[in-house]
DNA sequence: AAGTGACGATACTCTATAGTCTCATTTAAG
DNA sequence: CTTAAATGAGACTATAGAGTATCGTCACTT
């Protein structure tokens, strides 16, 4: 069947430009394993490959997203949730990060972007609930969580953590630090 | 001068790279105000400008980190200041988390491998002075830290933080997080 | 059994870019 | 002023990889 195809070229898509974001389509359809010329069957060109996988994993992010948001009454249940949430879905778009021509995409770019934003937008409300700290910019905050999402998503990736393990760690870090002194004047 | 025209070379190359991890030697020529001849004049080929680069950055890394443990007399300093400083060398090394090809110069990977290791002694260390969280593992402590201090550096290069406030929010997050609460039992 | 559609394999073209070479021009040294 | 080295410009080659076209085969449908 096609849909079955198509999906096995996504994952082995997926497989192939984690390991090497630069993959050739060869690489992919070896992956894949399926034809090369299956792959041009499927999708318009690699950027485009590259866009539908892209599209998939802002649409699994998304979808993790408002399941999380739905499930939580305050803000902050919502931001601890989505975050463990997105932690659980890296597999999905982890390769995303190494992979520039992206960038380059309008409609990708722009989504990355509304997921930041939508990132600020809970963080502000868990702040004025008055979980998070007020004497930090929000941009870092938001920065921070991301930076922290992608290095739980890579430790697991490297086999370094276990899934759940880095999906409470990453909360645990925003919430407490990693030291054991209490949070002090700045 | 052969020198200057080399460090003009490397500093375009940083700059060109920083904006596309694919840019062509056409790119990082222009961008360095040399003809493309010129850089096959000073480096042997391309992956060779990208091993010099990141040779460069390693030595960097090092010569800070080297010199801020120096300044340091406990290891929680230590890891402290070498925080700081790499974070503020992140101008120099921002370019390489995008630029998969050196994934495979076993020396390149050798010295990043090298660093964490630096890293996750430090930490350990840090943990004996009991400033770091025994229930936390190493790992974790290694991959977050790594994780801050790349999101530090991109938002210093985005704009949207200054170099100073980034490397004080760092360590700031890791000592006390982004929440308001006490450290609670996990 | 015949037909239809998807697939694999392969051969082919085309383009982008790395790397080489040459020569005229500039720049620095003496 | 003369000379040597470094550079810039551009032509040229070689190659990897994207994308296309074709054909034979296999699986499924009726």
């Amino acid at each position: 069947m096609a849909l079955a195809t198509k999906e096995r070229i996504l994952e082995g898509a997926v497989r192939a430009l984690s390991e090497s974001p630069n993959a050739t389509v060869d690489r992919i359809a070896a992956e894949a394993r399926v034809g090369r010329a299956t792959v041009f069957r499927h999708f318009e060109s690699r950027a485009g490959l590259l866009r539908a996988l892209a599209r998939r994993a802002i649409a699994e992010t998304d979808r993790v997203t408002r399941q999380a948001m739905a499930q939580a009454c305050t803000a902050t249940d919502a931001l601890r949730l989505a975050t463990k949430a997105v932690v659980g879905a890296g597999e999905s778009f982890r390769f995303l990060g190494a992979a520039p021509e992206l960038d380059d995409e309008p409609e990708i770019a722009g989504a990355y972007g509304r997921q930041m934003s939508e990132l600020a937008d809970l963080v502000r409300a868990s702040r004025r609930e008055g979980f998070i700290r007020p004497d930090v910019p929000v941009a870092w905050v938001v920065a921070s969580i991301d930076g922290l999402i992608w290095a739980a998503c890579r430790a697991v990736g490297e086999g370094e953590l276990g899934r759940v393990q880095a999906q409470d760690l990453v909360w645990d870090t925003i919430t407490s630090g990693l030291s054991t002194v209490a949070a002090e004047e700045s």
